[in-house]
RNA sequence: GGGGGAUUAGCUCAGUUGGUUAGAGCACUUGCUUGACAUGCAAGGGGUCACAGGUUCGAGUCCUGUAUCUCCCA
């Protein structure tokens, strides 16, 4: 084995098998409790960032740890089809060929995105699996397939049957750009600096009403100015008419309460078809509407003049032309949230127009439900509020759009009868009729109409199946809180409606990826990390397990290039720990290391060093306690609880114990250290597959854990020692409180020799005086091992008494001396000393001042008094040692 | 305007029901070609837990308010 892990050859290597032998693939048919996630469909236009490498990952780990686990594990994969998005994509293409959609027609169009489709769809899907994602690739669905089309048109035309999906003319969001209305999700609120115009609009009574507009270009759709009725100062014009500036258009007066009397000067004017609070005012009081704009966002005939400018250049026209007649009064700044379009970031124009709607009110009743009654959880809880305000004040959704690519709204019409209906299959004839004149709406549907039913038709939905009835209703959903509102409440609504049950049990919001500045990383700012350079410069792993390390269960993550050398280090650390092990495997013959690494291990009773039960009892508390972390999505501390005992419990601490054994004669202890390494670092390897699924692999192949067929993937999950296990070795708090306090005492030793400047390659002599004679036995015992760790020549072990006239450190077993006779120097040891003194002192105050303070001895539970008078027993002992290795300094001074 | 999150070491962050003198990684200082590993080892320095009140025997942790940053909704 090399000194470093090279991971390019090594990832690709086993991905490629692991897929070419199916290992991630799921049967209903087979054995298990299920376990099933489903992918947040990534757009087919997408390509992996960061925030995917961040879901993915998750999911990844719960996904191999459940099939560790031998559920029956399924991670179906697939994308969605991004209607605007992946439409823009291709008519960009076509017009650098000078090309645009009109030109080609519908059909051809729609080929030409099929065909861009087969060309680059595939990307994010790839890149997925070079991350090491282990989803069943042969059930990768894509929600504009055949199954996935034909739940979208089943789920349609249920809804509108029933009256849940109707067509109207309301006020929209309009993307000009796009050519399309979004949804309000899709309309994002940003925080723009605009004005806010005063604009006069002379009355029929010869004075003047100011009106305040941040969209004054819209002024030319007025049909009304409204006033608060319980405005005194414009009770007097109740029922006049005013003259709309530039046009001439007499408009009413209107009483509203929705007028604000603070805002602006109190008098707005009403404008029905492009504001939604204006075209609530216009229903109330029966007022006409004028759209003044063409879909591209130019003015059309009805901006008179203005006809033909774009709505920017309009607005600037047209203040001019109120400045010149003296209306306009003043102009303020203004600040305001503007919408914008998620696509194409283009000032979305509110625009009254005809669209389908679903009715949601009764589709989120039971998704309230579900998640108050504890059906569907969330992780961070607090997402249940934000989830529940939204589901609460649920709006009807608009699902048409204005372009092509997408599912087609399955309505037809007769051109005979003019009937209107919903159908599955493009008919033939007139259901009333049987005319043949049929047309069909040109309108699609939002893409998130489909990914609102992915839970269930990508199992084959609406035909009933095994896959269905075993992986239905699914377990966790990993996903960003961008897409609450989107696709979670959707989906569960969705969910509850048509499989009668909520399609997950719990979902886990994860946080942002951010630059080291806290910014979103983005395209425009240049500020992204591209996850697959990562993947080139330090791995797969590397990113996986980095990315887990620094990011908080369900916060923001700030991330940099160098933050991955902690999975790149921590790579390498494993990596040269096999390299040790190897070693001395292969200088051993006669051991099954197979059998040893994935059976409960073996070991003699009789030759188990308290080193070894300390290290089987910490690994037996990690094995716990990553299975509990991962339960509840703690996936930083199930890191770091590996980082840990792997780097500090099983290589700094064991394998440095194991040393002494490994290089030494003794065959039998060789073979039972080796035994138990074996154990130790089969189990970690296993606990570390889901972070680390490359590394974990190829180790488990080199070590022998494993024959060629056989894969980590399938290992099962380790389990905690049984309590007759336990019993059997020797295992117990004391021992584990032992070992622990011996390594204090060997840190002390550590930081005397430092403090002297000794060379950490001399070895040299340690005294050791242990308060108890029974710990001076374990010490002799552990002779070697002490004197390895501590680089000494000799430790000489007393039982009991002081030393006198060295330099020494306290530890809870004892106290460890460095013999420097003529060496010392006094004075700085006394300032050490004194230090430690200080220290304690402070400490001891501290206590003693609790317990002096009769509220505390009366209401404190009774075990946290006890162990205050415990620690300051053994503080005023620590005191007084320290004080008398002073005093037997103090009389070495000249 | 309503709601959420954050504020802990130079930096990035842990700190799970209130109970040792608050931890880690990185960075920093010192010393090391230690028979797995310099992508490493050992030892160290560094924090009045944003601020002000309150509850409590006891607050980084609970409550109220303030400030700053950030996100979502209108």
């Amino acid at each position: 084995m090399d000194k470093h892990y090279d991971p390019k050859a090594v990832e690709a290597k086993w991905y490629a098998w692991w897929e070419a032998q199916g290992f991630f693939h799921a049967e209903a048919a087979r054995d298990g409790e299920p376990y099933c996630v489903m992918i947040p469909p990534p757009n087919v236009t997408g390509i992996l960032h960061m925030g995917h490498a961040l879901n993915s990952t998750v999911q990844d780990i719960l996904v191999r740890w459940r099939r560790m686990e031998g559920r029956n594990t399924l991670w179906l994969p697939g994308t969605d089809h991004a209607g605007i998005a992946t439409q823009n994509v291709v008519e960009k293409a076509l017009r650098k060929e000078g090309k645009s959609r009109r030109d080609l027609g519908r059909e051809a169009f729609l080929q030409k995105v099929w065909e861009w489709r087969k060309e680059y769809g595939g990307t994010i899907v790839r890149q997925l699996r070079q991350l090491g994602a282990s989803c069943d690739w042969p059930r990768e669905r894509f929600t504009m397939d055949e199954g996935l089309s034909e739940s979208v048109a089943e789920v349609f035309c249920r809804l509108y049957n029933e009256g849940l999906i109707y067509r109207g003319n309301y006020i929209v969001n309009w993307c000009p750009r796009c050519h399309t209305a979004l949804s309000d999700e899709e309309s994002e609120h940003q925080e723009t600096q605009g004005n806010l115009w005063h604009i006069r609009y002379p009355v029929s009574d010869g004075s003047y009403l100011t009106v305040a507009t941040t969209r004054p270009e819209t002024m030319l759709g007025d049909t009304a100015v409204a006033v608060n009725p319980k405005d005194e100062r414009y009770t007097h014009l109740h029922g006049c008419t005013v003259t709309l500036p530039l046009l001439g258009r007499t408009l009413r007066v209107v009483a509203d309460d929705y007028v604000d009397r603070a805002f602006g000067t109190g008098v707005v004017k009403i404008t029905p078809a492009h504001d939604p609070n204006d075209f609530q005012v216009a229903q109330r009081h029966d007022l006409p509407s004028v759209n003044v704009m063409h879909g591209d966002g130019t003015m059309n005939e009805a901006a008179g003049p203005y006809a033909g400018m774009d709505r920017f250049a309009c607005r600037k026209q047209l203040v001019a032309d109120l400045e010149a007649q003296g209306l306009l009064v003043k102009v303020e700044p203004h600040l305001h949230a503007v919408g914008h379009c998620y696509r194409c970031d283009t000032v979305v124009e509110p625009r009254l127009s005809l669209q389908w709607f679903v009715r949601m009110k009764p589709l989120a009743d039971a998704a309230i439900e579900a998640v108050r009654s504890g059906q569907v959880q969330f992780t961070p809880k607090r997402w249940e509020k934000v989830y529940l305000d939204w589901t609460e004040n649920i709006r009807d959704w608009c699902i048409s759009r204005q372009i092509w690519w997408g599912h087609r709204i399955p309505v037809y019409w007769c051109g005979d009868c003019r009937h209107e209906w919903a159908a599955k299959q493009a008919p033939t004839a007139c259901p009333k009729c049987s005319a043949t004149a049929i047309t069909q709406d040109e309108d699609v549907l939002d893409t998130w109409f489909s990914s609102w039913l992915w839970p269930f038709s990508t199992l084959g939905w609406p035909h009933d199946n095994a896959d269905l009835q075993k992986y239905y209703p699914t377990h966790d959903l990993v996903t960003a809180s961008e897409i609450i509102f989107f696709w979670v409440a959707r989906m569960i609504m969705a969910g509850c409606k048509f499989m009668g049950q909520p399609p997950f049990r719990h979902v886990y919001i994860h946080g942002t990826v951010r630059d080291d500045q806290g910014r979103k990383m983005s395209k425009s700012l240049g500020n992204s990390i591209d996850p697959l350079d990562i993947i080139a410069q330090y791995s797969a792993d590397s990113l996986r397990f980095s990315l887990m390390m620094i990011t908080a269960t369900g916060q923001d993550v700030q991330v940099n290039m160098d933050k991955f050398e902690i999975g790149r280090n921590f790579g390498t650390k494993i990596w040269n720990a096999a390299r040790f092990l190897l070693l001395h495997m292969e200088k051993t013959t006669g051991l099954d290391w197979r059998a040893l690494a994935t059976t409960a291990p073996q070991l003699d009773p009789a030759h188990l060093t308290d080193d070894d039960r300390h290290l089987l009892a910490t690994c037996d508390e990690t094995v716990r306690n990553m299975t509990a972390q991962l339960e509840q999505f703690r996936f930083q501390d199930g890191a770091r609880l590996l980082y840990d005992f792997i780097w500090s419990s099983f290589c700094d601490w064991y394998v440095e114990y194991a040393k002494d054994d490994l290089y030494g004669e003794d065959l039998a202890r060789r073979e039972q250290v080796l035994r138990l390494m074996t154990h130790v670092f089969a189990s970690s390897l296993k606990l570390l597959h889901p972070y680390m699924p490359f590394l974990t692999e190829e180790l488990w192949h080199t070590m022998g854990y494993a024959t060629a067929e056989e894969t980590i993937l399938l290992a099962p999950w380790p389990r905690p020692l049984t309590p007759s296990m336990t019993a059997a070795w020797g295992l117990s708090e004391s021992v584990t409180a032992y070992v622990d306090a011996k390594h204090e005492l060997i840190g002390a030793g550590r930081s005397l020799r430092a403090e002297y400047g000794i060379p950490p390659a001399k070895q040299i002599r340690y005294v050791v005086h242990t308060l108890e004679a029974g710990t001076a036995e374990r010490f002799a015992r552990d002779q070697r091992s002490l004197q390895a760790l501590l680089r000494a020549e000799t430790i000489e072990i007393v039982a009991g008494g002081e030393a006198q006239g060295m330099p020494g450190a306290i530890g809870k077993l004892g106290t460890i001396y460095l013999p420097l006779s003529g060496l010392i120097d006094v004075r700085a040891e006394m300032t050490r000393i004194q230090g430690e003194l200080t220290k304690t002192r402070g400490f001891l105050n501290g206590i003693e001042a609790k317990l002096a303070n009769d509220g505390f001895v009366a209401k404190a539970p009774p075990q946290v008094v006890e162990q205050q008078r415990a620690k300051r027993s053994e503080l005023t002992e620590t005191m007084a040692r320290l004080e008398r290795l002073a005093k037997t300094l103090s009389e070495l001074a000249p």
